[in-house]
DNA sequence: CAGTGGTCTAGACCACATA
DNA sequence: ATGTGGTCTAGACCACTGA
């Protein structure tokens, strides 16, 4: 049985209590304290046992039901939840992406400056046609071999120069106090171009996997405007998806 | 500015506070009553105006917040985020994704029966190997082009027959009750076999997105391993990302 | 039936934004 | 300084599950 003491929660600590609480199980679920199919003791108990709300004890859980990590049953109890490997269906960057694959990241330069938007980029990212983008086009490479080639759209007010980028756009990005909270992609299959099977030393008319991403800041301003086109034998993008309707039985 | 008065609250109704509430706002914005941008009132504002305690209040604004219809900014206010158009992200089975699109989604059946899962199946599963699953294949039409080449698996115990399932596998299984809540995709380009290319009505290497689903209960068990093949050329995959952190200061 | 999660309240105090 | 969202509490009642 779970026992969690009161001693766990540090009540001078500036995080909010619920996400220590979080932390503190997800601790004991990863730790195999608490098994998949367990049933965690109820709100009532948690909330006795470290002094808690059990209204702050049941927003710990639903943070962690968000996580996929544990399942409720009105009137049974809340349950560990099997493990579905990975968090997939994230925001992230190829320098990321990479990195979560155990791959290293690396990439070449094809262009890198400023201009102005095209008309489909100044809709895409809500600009006028007067404003400046910032342009990023790159061979990614993973272990050394080129994986991907991806051509990024930025504008040029989020940040202070082209050359703020280093292999991460995302990181120069978040140095900046601008980082993405959301993005949509979209993903199609298709062949290589000549020019693209020569970057991405594949043969013409090889497999690859087009993403064209828009990326949004926490109040919806379009940030980032992506195009790559994945080796097709090389990679393949996992997501999460959820279900559909709102029942919204869970919080 | 959003009035919002007790009046559209229904006392009776069974449906929770918080839900009545999203959904008038949710209306509100969708009339364009408050418009992209616009601040809502605020949540000790809301709460005298329905007469709903401010903690239900923001029950209400984080189901929007969760959808991307709102977004909060601590000491200022909540705001009507930009429209991102669809819902993306979400779990749908192809004749509800199809829907989505304005098509017609139709199918001509492969094989359909019973049999004993692959060991690949049954780690995917989760099933013994005595247990048994239902096999479906069928090529999926969009306005009666066909458009996909789809392999689904599950275990029998969640369909009383393999006729169970008509045009959908999805309706059928939430008809006896076996709602998918998350679901886990892999997504490859590669090159349509000679097959493949016969049963979509494609040359021989035409680009073709391949789909690999695992989907799951509300309790985490698996219930369908779905590999799919769609013609590159007339069908895209979009997905909604979002970030990676968890700083959970929306809730 | 007892025990569990689901919903709701009124009120408090803190942290941040804006002027 | 005022107003906004962020966190937290104690207690209540309902709805569902399972012995």
């Amino acid at each position: 049985m779970l026992r969690l003491e009161r001693t766990e929660i540090n009540e001078a600590s500036p995080t909010p209590l619920y996400r220590q609480l979080a932390e503190a199980i997800r601790t004991r679920i990863r730790l195999g304290d608490i098994k998949t199919g367990d049933a965690l003791p109820s709100e009532r108990e948690l909330s006795d046992a470290a002094r808690i709300s059990r209204v702050t004890v049941r927003r710990a859980i639903e943070t962690l039901l968000d996580e996929g990590l544990l399942s409720r049953k009105h009137g049974s109890g809340t349950y560990v939840a099997p493990r579905i490997e990975q968090q997939a269906g994230l925001l992230s960057g190829f320098s990321s992406d990479m990195g979560n694959r155990g791959l290293r990241p690396g990439s070449v330069w094809i262009e890198r400056g400023a201009g102005n938007p095209t008309p489909e980029e100044a809709m895409t990212l809500g600009l006028g046609i007067d404003e400046f983008v910032l342009r990023f086009a790159r061979v990614r490479t993973a272990d050394g071999e080129p994986l991907a080639i991806e051509r990024a759209v930025v504008p040029a007010r989020f940040l202070e120069s082209p050359d703020a980028v280093g292999t991460s756009l995302y990181a120069a990005l978040e140095a900046q106090g601008h980082r993405p909270v959301r993005g949509l992609q979209r993903i199609q299959a298709g062949l290589a171009t000549q020019e693209e099977a020569r970057l991405l030393s594949v043969v013409p008319h090889a497999a690859v996997l087009r993403i064209e991403r828009r990326s949004f800041l926490a109040d919806g301003s379009p940030i980032e405007f992506t195009r790559s086109a994945y080796r097709g034998d090389r990679y393949d993008f996992v997501t999460e998806v959820r279900e559909p309707r709102t029942p919204d039985t869970s919080r």
